[in-house]
DNA sequence: TGAGTAAATTAGAAACGCCTAATTCTTATA
DNA sequence: TATAAGAATTAGGCGTTTCTAATTTACTCA
């Protein structure tokens, strides 16, 4: 199937859309998410329909049929590898990745991904801790993971995914101890939309916003640590 | 400057076709050279000339302006690393790069670069022998070579450069121990359009075509190997 | 030097991906 | 249940890059 760099971006951003917004995906959802007009939506869902790439129904919004749903995770296989790979090949800081990722998924072969794959001895999530589709692109499931605004105080757990793509948050976090694999205390929630945490890998306590703490997601460590004075 | 994909190849054909076809560059070569109809040269070259990247005088052909040329080197640049990359970090053959590269040319940062060219500390050619323009983007010297075809028998030489991007030879030549570095013998002139060569690399004698034999540039090696019996 | 040919250009149209303005549909609420 | 708000779609248009067909220009050689 020969589809354009930009057919690719609305498969990907309708299956995004799809995982996280858990139900049907909506015209304006699309528009927002690729930064376009909602006309220019409708018509290329028309167009990704007549492929056989979506299912549209008019005013009802759209699902990924299962082609489509193999392009789509091609990409974001892509995607996924390249920033594992700019990240630990090329010396990217995690906050550089995203957009260089963005351009280059849609150019590279096949051929060039197996090889960064097995160059990186098949990674399974990415620097954002984001699961990477495998060669044969069996869908993923989605690592459940809760938010850490859901833990409570003195609770600690290691940050499992970081759902953020904003250059300046994640270079804040980072320079404070925060990214995947990362041992956390809760320390305080404040009413006015703060939570406090203590990163085990940092000196000082770190604050972020409850906007910041519900893109973070984190397990629990399962032993210790539940013990509560 | 914001330049589409497009309009940088067209840059790119166009100063190569002046590096080689030495002298002015015509709308048909432009046309073969990136396998689209004339009439779509000709408007390109009027978008190009109004945004002052060339200078092009009606049925007399095209040049680059200064500026024209910058981003024509820029995009070499960026070309030959990703071949030297893609082969000596992914394992490339000599034979596939090319391809690659000129998909991805366009769509890498700067970034990218310059950490491609420190990793792999600042190479002066590619794998095909090619000069990399410098990060200043000075004009490169094409380093002069003598055709293959222009030695006499018995000469031995050191091959310096093979200007072909034909897969299929190129896997072919590789197959035989001919690329740039290696040191070969001239056994054989035949006046029926056939080179016989003895690469030291490999056991057995070599013929090729004359159309092939023109597009590998060779040096003397200076010492010994100008006696002959 | 003048005619014929080859190359380049102009003219006009199509596919793509985007837009704004106008219209239609869905849904929530009065 | 009727209507008003909001979401989605249709209509129509623009810039980009390409094409084919028609025309113009430059050059060769008789």
């Amino acid at each position: 199937m020969m589809l354009s760099a930009v057919m690719e971006d609305y498969l990907k951003a309708i299956y995004v859309l799809h995982a996280e917004a858990d139900g049907n995906v909506k015209t304006s959802d699309i528009a927002t998410q690729l930064d376009v007009k909602p006309p220019t939506v409708t018509s290329m869902l028309k167009k990704l329909a007549e492929k056989n790439l979506v299912n549209h129904e008019p005013y009802q919004g759209v699902e990924l049929t299962p082609t489509g749903e193999s392009v789509a995770l091609e990409v974001i296989r892509h995607h996924r590898l390249l920033e594992a790979y700019l990240t630990e090949e090329l010396g990217y800081d995690w906050s550089e990745v995203h957009d260089e990722a963005d351009r280059l998924e849609h150019h590279v072969s096949e051929t060039f991904i197996d090889r960064l794959a097995t160059r990186l001895d098949e990674p399974r999530v990415d620097p954002h801790g984001d699961p990477i589709p495998s060669a044969d692109l069996d869908p993923v499931e989605d690592p459940s993971g809760t938010a850490l605004i859901d833990f409570s105080v003195d609770e600690t757990v290691i940050i499992q995914r970081v759902r953020n793509q904003d250059p300046e948050i994640l270079r804040y976090l980072e320079a404070h101890g925060i990214k995947p694999g990362t041992r956390v205390t809760i320390k305080e929630v404040t009413p006015i939309g703060m939570i406090s945490i203590q990163p085990h890998s940092y000196e000082t306590i770190v604050s972020l916003p409850t906007s910041v703490a519900r893109s973070i997601w984190a397990n629990q460590t399962g032993e210790a640590s539940t013990s509560v004075p």
